[in-house]
RNA sequence: GCCGAAGUGGCGGAAUGGCAGACGCGCUAGACUCAAAAUCUGGUAUCCGUAAGGGUGUGUGGGUUCGAGUCCCACCUUCGGCACCA
């Protein structure tokens, strides 16, 4: 006797046979425009994957939650009659994988190959309808050739603020075009995390520590490659309106770029011909600025301050130098400057006002510089207080409110010709005043800085670019891809000098050139991955033109700005990825290359799923669920329909064995629907099933399933498609005979989410084809209607009775009907009715 | 501190302003069985009541409405993001 509990339908074997039927039939296998047999009057649908990492780890049952759902989306376009593009690959390139050789010894790109491998099958297993033959890897030369011709487009590239957009560096008519280009060199304080051994990007760094691994990041300035992305800032903004993405993630880039509108100031200093300009967004305080702030690494500092100040000032900036960000943003809740011993003019009234540097003014932002108004800047009230510095009311607020500390919106006083003014008209006022008078201007600061992009890694993709006498400049198309070197010793070297500086055979581009030995951040590879899905064999271009044209939409009908269709994955991507694609796009859009503005039409970030426990899943808890596991014990169809019962998809929720097993049982029942269990143990067609015309309750129940199951694809809501398809097992369950064409309909509603079992089924009950190449069935609203209602009859808006009414009655037949109902009566019994509301089809309420 | 999302049975969750708790899990009773598993059928918010029935219920307090889980105002809690951005 077998110990092993007995499988409630065989599908350890039925899936694996149908995984290899579609791989050898390359069933989801999408065609090209110009490849015969391409059917151009079919619609296209493009839909998209953030495409994993492939770590040593495996899959973990996070990434099939949302490729769940696209694999849904794709089989459900494609039974509609959709020319589907559902691509899937690998963002292979980065630390991990490196960290990982060099403490193993292995070489990168074995141990990536290895992982890809054990991806792939895992994908395979889950029956996902990828068209495996667009599979990409960003690790390989044929594709990161492409990464490094992107490059080059920028490098080559410029911003022309005329025109609002990039533009060959040809065009450019200035005298240095190194200082404009969308990619550049320069000297700028970076994340150097030094346990990392490189720099890291602001998006990377959070907290002060790196998001990889958490070690100390501190600020240095460094020679590195930057991408102009400030230059975009303005479009990344507006261009979010017509996208269908989630608002929360909107305001989340938004709030990244952080655009706020201001004006520049400036300031004479006494004694000096130096100038200080300030950005502010209240110019309408200028009047209460009672003093002056410059960040420590101002430029202007060492120039201005007076003898007697040089040494505590010099005192200031080294302690603040020596402080790790994480000590300046922790620590900051006490303020600390010191004086510079120099006057400032203010430009409106020419007050003279003293001149500080502290710390909590950022050398990044702005121009490293501000007035202080401390009546009215929550920041410069706590360092005025500390330092006894004057504070000057020069906002009256709209309430009772105490004007000290208020930052919000009033009236203007103390303020000469402000007076009286609402704090927007006095902003226009004073921005008017400054301009005419040539103190300063109306401006716009960013939150956002420019890119930095370049990486002191092994594990990148090299930068086709040389350096001679000095100059850097591009490689020649024709000289890529520019493979990095074969090298034994791949570890950081301890120093900001890259990896690829021990290479010397490599480094040595000519006599008097040698290679740039940064590489690229993991970024890059995904900043145009879903346009080589379009076209991944494409030699001659990244992707071909009328290709492009076709899958990113920009012929469609629709008047959508084009794009991915839809595009499912996390929102730890949403101001790292999502917005260096998006400003890839628009530099490709703006060069011709192409056809839409916007990357990704529709965005849908799935939910994270929470171990057993209700907590995050992780190793050192124990709570970390395999798919693998699940598959074996369950079947691919049950992991992946309980991936979509679980709740809504964007949710976060935990995970929950016995709900795999309810979920299995469901399609145990599908199963028994239609096959019949002997003495032997094994499965025969049904005896029930009979070539019968269902009745009129299980033909509501069909059209109802039909309507459902579309309409909540669409919406992404598989929980609820889902659970109307139980609703209908549980009406055929006990029917015998039963009608076959409803099972065969059943089949067909379940195939996107249950892709083996219904395709099995398909060829048991001997209907015609694969199940995958069927038409989705459409639903007759005459069926959803019944002859008779059931009205519910409430008094004073609770539920006293219920009654049953022809579909036909009038209004005053169904009140009088109502009124008459036994419940009714007694409720409404020596009682005045003082209204009666009808809602037809829904309900009578009666109110006394 | 600022911004955003969410609070519904024992649990996951469902509900164009119109019967709260669909569907599933769990629990429970029954059928089948020598017995169990599996399967099938029924029950399952809570309080009062033998029952019929009634009261109370969607984080808290107000409001709009014939009618509020759903809309408005205030608050509480949890989660996520940003964090001296002038």
């Amino acid at each position: 006797m077998s110990t092993e509990r007995r499988k409630p339908y065989p599908f350890d074997r039925i899936e694996s046979k149908w995984q290899q039927f579609w791989d050898q039939n390359a069933t989801f296998h999408a065609l090209n425009p110009g490849e015969p047999g391409f059917d151009a009057s079919r619609p296209k649908y493009y839909v998209l994957d953030m495409f994993p990492y492939p770590s040593g780890a495996g899959l973990h049952v996070g990434h099939p939650e949302g490729y769940t759902a696209t694999d849904i989306l794709s089989r459900f376009k494609r039974m509609c009659g959709f020319n589907v593009l559902h691509p899937m690959g690998w963002d292979a390139f980065g630390l991990p994988a490196e960290q990982y050789a060099i403490k193993t010894g292995q070489h990168p790109a074995v141990t990536t190959a290895r992982n890809v491998d054990m991806f792939r099958g895992q994908l395979k297993r889950i029956g996902f309808a990828y068209d495996w033959q667009r599979e990409i890897n960003t690790t390989d030369p044929k594709y990161f050739r492409w990464t490094q011709s992107i490059f080059l487009k920028l490098y080559n590239s410029w911003f022309n603020p005329a025109t609002n957009r990039a533009e060959s560096i040809a065009s450019y008519t200035g005298e240095d075009p190194d200082s404009v280009r969308l990619a550049y060199v320069a000297e700028v304080p970076v994340n150097w995390c030094n346990a990392l051994g490189t720099v890291l990007a602001n998006e990377e760094v959070i907290d002060g520590k790196s998001e990889v691994g958490g070690h100390p990041v501190e600020r240095r300035p460094m020679r590195q490659w930057m991408l102009r992305i400030t230059a975009y800032a303005d479009r990344l903004i507006n261009e979010l309106d017509g996208l269908d993405w989630p608002e929360s993630i909107k305001l989340l880039q938004r709030n990244w770029i952080g655009r706020s509108e201001g004006a520049e100031v400036t300031f004479g200093i006494q004694g000096s011909n130096h100038n200080v300009r300030v950005f502010t967004t209240r110019p309408d305080t200028l009047f209460g600025a009672t003093y002056l702030v410059l960040a420590p690494e101002h430029a202007l500092v060492d120039e201005i301050t007076t003898p007697e100040n040089k040494a505590a000032v010099a005192a200031y900036q080294e302690n603040c130098r020596s402080k790790s960000d994480l000590e300046r943003t922790e620590l900051a809740k006490d303020k600390t400057g010191v004086p510079t011993g120099a006057f400032a003019i203010n430009p409106v009234n020419g007050q003279q006002i003293p001149v500080w540097i502290a710390d909590y003014v950022l050398t990044g932002y702005g121009t490293g510089a501000i007035m202080a108004v401390p009546a009215h800047d929550t920041r410069d009230f706590e360092f005025a207080t500390k330092f006894q510095l004057p504070v000057l009311q020069v906002v009256q607020p709209p309430t009772e409110e105490t004007w000290q500390g208020f930052t919000g919106e009033g009236t203007a006083v103390n303020s000469g010709f402000l007076d009286g003014l609402s704090t927007s008209d006095a902003k226009r006022k004073m921005a008017e005043w400054l301009e005419t008078n040539g103190h300063g201007k109306k401006t716009i600061q960013y939150k956002l800085r420019d890119w930095l992009f370049s990486r002191q890694r092994y594990w990148g993709e090299p930068f086709p670019i040389i350096w001679e006498n000095g100059k850097h400049r591009a490689l020649t198309d024709s000289e890529l891809p520019l493979t990095p070197p074969e090298m034994d010793d791949f570890r950081p070297t301890g120093t900001p000098e890259p990896p690829l500086s021990k290479a010397k055979d490599w480094l040595r581009y000519s006599e008097t050139a040698t290679r740039e030995t940064n590489t690229m951040p993991q970024w890059a590879g995904s900043c145009w991955y879903y346009l080589r899905y379009c076209d991944p064999l494409n030699n001659e271009r990244f992707i071909g033109s009328d290709v492009e044209r076709y899958w990113m939409g920009a012929d469609s009908p629709t008047p959508k700005p084009g794009g991915v269709d839809l595009y499912v994955g996390g929102t730890e991507h949403a101001v790292l990825h999502l917005l260096y694609a998006r400003f890839w796009h628009k530099v490709l859009f703006d060069l011709g290359q192409v056809s839409t503005p916007e990357p990704f039409q529709r965005l849908v970030n799935q939910g994270i799923i929470l171990g057993e426990d209700g907590q995050k899943m992780s190793k050192s808890r124990g709570n970390v669920v395999n798919p693998d596991d699940v598959i074996a014990a369950c079947g691919a169809d049950a992991f992946r329909c309980y991936e979509m019962f679980m709740g809504p998809l964007e949710q976060m929720k935990p995970w929950s064995t016995a709900g795999v097993e309810g979920v299995s049982r469901f399609l145990a029942r599908v199963w028994r629907l239609a096959m019949d269990e002997n003495q032997a143990g094994e499965w025969t067609r049904s005896a029930a099933l009979a070539d019968i015309a269902p009745d009129k309750a299980q033909t509501k129940v069909i059209h109802a399933t039909i309507k459902k199951v579309g309409e909540d694809i669409e919406t992404l809501s598989f929980n609820t498609a889902i659970a109307q398809m139980m609703v209908f097992v549980n009406t055929f369950t006990g029917a015998s005979p039963r009608p076959l064409c409803a099972i065969r309909t059943l089949l067909q509603l379940l195939n996107p989410f249950a892709p083996h079992i219904t395709e099995e089924l398909w060829e048991q009950l001997g209907f015609e084809g694969i199940i995958a190449d069927q038409t989705w069935p459409t639903y007759d609203p005459a069926a959803l209607i019944e002859d008779e209602l059931e009205l519910v009859v409430q008094i004073n808006g609770k539920l006293r009775d219920k009654l049953t009414v022809n579909r036909n009655a009038t209004t005053a037949e169904i009140e009088a009907a109502a009124l008459a109902s036994p419940r009714a009566v007694e409720w409404t019994a020596g009682k005045t009715i003082r209204k009666v509301i009808v809602v037809p089809g829904k309900l009578v309420n009666i109110v006394v």
